[in-house]
DNA sequence: ATCATATGAAACCTTTAGGTGTTATGTAAA
DNA sequence: TTTACATAACACCTAAAGGTTTCATATGAT
């Protein structure tokens, strides 16, 4: 039977650790075990342990360079984790956070007001 | 000195059972203890174990009512890990996912082009 | 060939997670 | 005032989480 996996991504970002190690990647691209562990004050083979556990949620993923195992940041299954947020925001967001979501996290749009339109440019990429 | 809050938001919601729960709330708007363990094939005491863990991250309250304690969902919480996966979004999400976004979240915004500029109307509530 | 380094693997420990069952207490209903 | 019911409070269990240390193995550098 499938080995069914053992952790899925609720619980590979429930650790401290785990999501300090992954925006560690987010900042460094991609990084051996050994240089992970640098930034932590627990021992390497704890952070070998936390890796598994992030590549069992596919959110990291390593190749092997010489003697090193180097990782980085897989993210897309942070979708599982977005879409499962998306049911409740609803209960939460007012509509004005349209606006708040843009302005936050992508680059500034320009807002216009024509004809009592209020728009907002979205640049394009 | 303060009692240090146990559970966050993250624990929180890594136990199945537990977004279930949440879920089931977000349903029924509110409901006894009772009520919701008979949702569950655990026992009531487990259940009971599980609202605390909820009420410690503040994703659920309760109030008293006779010999019931009813619980309801408190979404706020959430926030904190929206705005954790707002960080990663720009990792795996294109430009276009702005317009996905509203487009699948909200209401139907009306697209106009003026003068060059792509313009979505974003309806006042 | 030797030595240092990066990782893998195993054995072990302590605490917490997730569950059980039993008993006690407060409140509603008969 | 009994009786039934909803929850609280324990005591307890097993397995997993998070960590350690030690030893082995593979590869790069001298």
């Amino acid at each position: 039977m499938e080995p069914t996996k053992k952790h899925d991504v609720f619980q590979a970002i429930a650790d401290k650790t785990r999501r300090d190690v992954l925006r560690l990647l987010a900042e460094k691209k991609e990084l051996p075990i050994s240089a992970i562990a640098a930034h932590f004050p627990i021992s390497r083979t704890a952070i070998t342990k936390h890796l598994n556990i992030l590549a069992e949620a596919n959110l990291v993923q390593s190749r092997k360079s010489g003697r090193e195992k180097i990782y980085h940041l897989h993210p897309e299954p942070l979708t599982e984790l977005k879409q499962w947020l998306s049911f409740y925001e609803r209960f939460w967001e007012n509509k004005l956070s349209i606006l708040k979501h843009v302005v936050e996290n992508e680059y500034p749009p320009t807002f216009v007001t024509i004809g009592g339109f209020f728009c907002l440019h979205l640049p394009r990429h």
